[in-house]
DNA sequence: ACCATTGCTGACACAATGTCAGTAGACTTG
DNA sequence: CAAGTCTACTGACATTGTGTCAGCAATGGT
């Protein structure tokens, strides 16, 4: 339904509707729409967690493995963009779908910062602070793919990975010879 | 009010409360909160622009100018975090609202566009694709203003703005000389 | 055949919105 | 200054969507 309506327009009738179902059986499987956001928060986690897994366990060129996990997320924005919109717009209008978001984000920035530390430690990323950065990078993927995919028509997803990975391998891996300077 | 509780607890009887009016008074002077809303974002946007100038003017040291900008659009948001986040948190509650959000961010995109073009020209920005890195630094600015002024504990501006302008300088002007590659 | 549990429903109470007819006071005009 | 008009505002109402609850019907165990 989120691929043809935001979910502003969406009440509890209007989803029961396709079920068959009255209303006040919504509420025997979740307590409220944000409560069934929430649940659609912790699906997608799990599908965003594993197309992200290149880079975080990247041994050998990262900054290969870097756009291959972009790339990966962005497929699957591309599948569930209405759904990780609907999400992340419902987050702010009830308090515990706002905290689930805030620890979901929090925990990407936990990986993103654990990964750039380690390969400060490996040398191929310079001194930087790995924590700020990696909450810039996030909020900036978040609100992309939000603006990208979130609704129709979808964004290009080769453009949106381009310019993404351009920023997060300028950000991190700024090697001289991708300078620019007349 | 707008520092002590989230937008989602505003109802237009608690806003009235505060005047000595009644209730349908409201109705006198907006059609409805979003259209208040939009009235804020209308005033916010004037004192952004003019804190943004720096750079869209410079025309001698553009990466300073940069960083002056950023300063003075961080300095707007610590004085008013808090309607900047109920703006881009109602926005995708209505309609009108919407609209007018986009095109708010869609003016931003346009300047930076043409303020990333016409330095291509002159040499001092490479060849990337502007208008999408454009869009793409504006929603991280976004982003991260929401989230770090938008309520309280405010977060810190020097390291909000040292961070933001780590990734735009990188991302705009990776010269050789800040460079890192072991 | 009986009981308990599960899944569901109709009906209700509540909260917030937006509208409207009407009023009180200020301002204009003959 | 009296009469008419306009403005800002209010009380009361209709509407919409939410969340709850007592109760029904079918399922499955004993």
């Amino acid at each position: 339904m989120l691929w043809k309506r935001p979910i502003r327009d969406l009440s509890i009738a209007s989803i029961m509707d396709g079920t068959g179902l009255s209303r006040p059986a919504f509420y025997q499987y979740f307590s409220n729409v944000h409560n069934l956001v929430e649940q659609l928060l912790a699906d997608l986690e799990v599908e965003l967690v594993s197309a992200a897994m290149p880079w975080f366990t990247a041994s050998g060129d990262s900054r290969a493995a870097l756009r291959e996990s972009l790339r990966g997320i962005i497929a699957v924005c591309v599948q569930n963009g209405p759904v990780f919109r609907a999400i992340s717009e419902s987050a702010p209008l009830d308090a515990r779908l706002e905290i689930a978001w805030a620890a979901f984000m929090g925990r990407w920035d936990d990986a993103v910062s654990d990964r750039i530390a380690l390969e400060q430690k490996a040398g191929t990323i310079g001194p930087l602070d790995g924590r700020a950065i990696a909450v810039a990078l996030n909020r900036l993927d978040a609100a992309m793919l939000v603006a990208e995919f979130g609704r129709r028509p979808l964004g290009d997803p080769e453009a949106v990975l381009d310019t993404l990975y351009h920023i997060w391998l300028q950000t991190l891996y700024p090697s001289p010879t991708e300078g620019f300077d007349p």
